[in-house]
DNA sequence: GTTTGATATGTAATATCATAACACTGACGT
DNA sequence: ACGTCAGTGTTATGATATTACATATCAAAC
């Protein structure tokens, strides 16, 4: 399981990375990666935690690219629903993808301490394939674990 | 895996055994199952499907039971502490139990036509074992899958 | 190169979900 | 009777999200 997101990493080089590989996917597509929705990945980007579409907009506002909720909430759909982004619905909040533009199921573990979030890459669920056996056709799943990260669990301080 | 909310079933049974269950779960461990804790659980059990707080309490409300959020949600924490109930984090909204008072981490399948909401034997979880190995300790599990329950995609009018 | 349609953004208003804080009540043990 | 504690009543507010409509911008067809 990869687990970005709680160990050390070079975090510039991991946005770099991230942008870039969004970058070459919208062009590929014909998608906009217009100035608000590239600030928007920017923000969740700098972070390994799930961030409010509120908190988002308090930045987006602080620098001219928009001052009501549909302008954050709209970047936002744009960015999930390209997989670029997922929401955590436990939290109502939102991480930047850690594999963007491939398709995925992800599941993530959500430290309550620090609020980090790791996406693991998603395996086979047991049960989603015994959902589907049973007539259930399945569009969107959501395998969310909350706990405690290594880190925490060690008393490292945040 | 057990798949109760989709099937046609003798629902009034179905209420009554989950209401006895809990009253019995209560009794043994001291829990006070007073009236509106009591109404919310009949309210929720009386349909297989996620209720939102509000529309709980518009019920409370109409019944002289309550008339405030605070007393709907505190209702539901009890609920929701005690396994009689669970929250649906995909709809911020709330379903009763299907196995009352056993300790168990449930996924749910929730059909985005019909709104009902089945809740599927937790059976273990590749996932989450392989997080645990790499550190994360794990205190609550959200699993969600929304889609189509059979009868609507059969086109079954609900 | 201008029209046209689709996509994106600006903005106001409002809907929906949730909690903090504090006062009151009633059951229960002593 | 008195103190304690869990539960409830109530006010106020905070946090999350959407509807609706106006305007702007882009891209492709003509």
């Amino acid at each position: 399981m990869v687990q970005l997101g709680f160990e050390d990493h070079d975090h510039a080089t991991c946005i770099e990375q991230a942008m870039q590989d969004v970058e070459a996917h919208c062009a590929a597509h014909r998608l906009q990666f217009t100035p608000v929705r590239r600030r928007v990945l920017e923000i969740l980007l700098k972070e390994h935690r799930a961030v409010g579409a509120y908190e988002i907009l308090d930045v987006l506002r602080s620098e001219g690219l928009g001052s009501q909720p549909p302008v954050a909430y709209r970047a936002l759909d744009f960015l999930v629903t390209h997989g670029f982004a997922h929401k955590i619905e436990k939290l109502n909040a939102f991480v930047a993808c850690t594999h963007p533009g491939e398709d995925h199921a992800p599941a993530f573990l959500i430290c309550r301490d620090c609020n980090k979030v790791s996406e693991a890459e998603g395996t086979a669920v047991a049960l989603s394939e015994s959902a589907r056996r049973s007539g259930f056709e399945i569009e969107h799943k959501v395998i969310e674990f909350e706990g405690l990260c290594p880190n925490c669990q060690a008393g490292v301080p945040a």
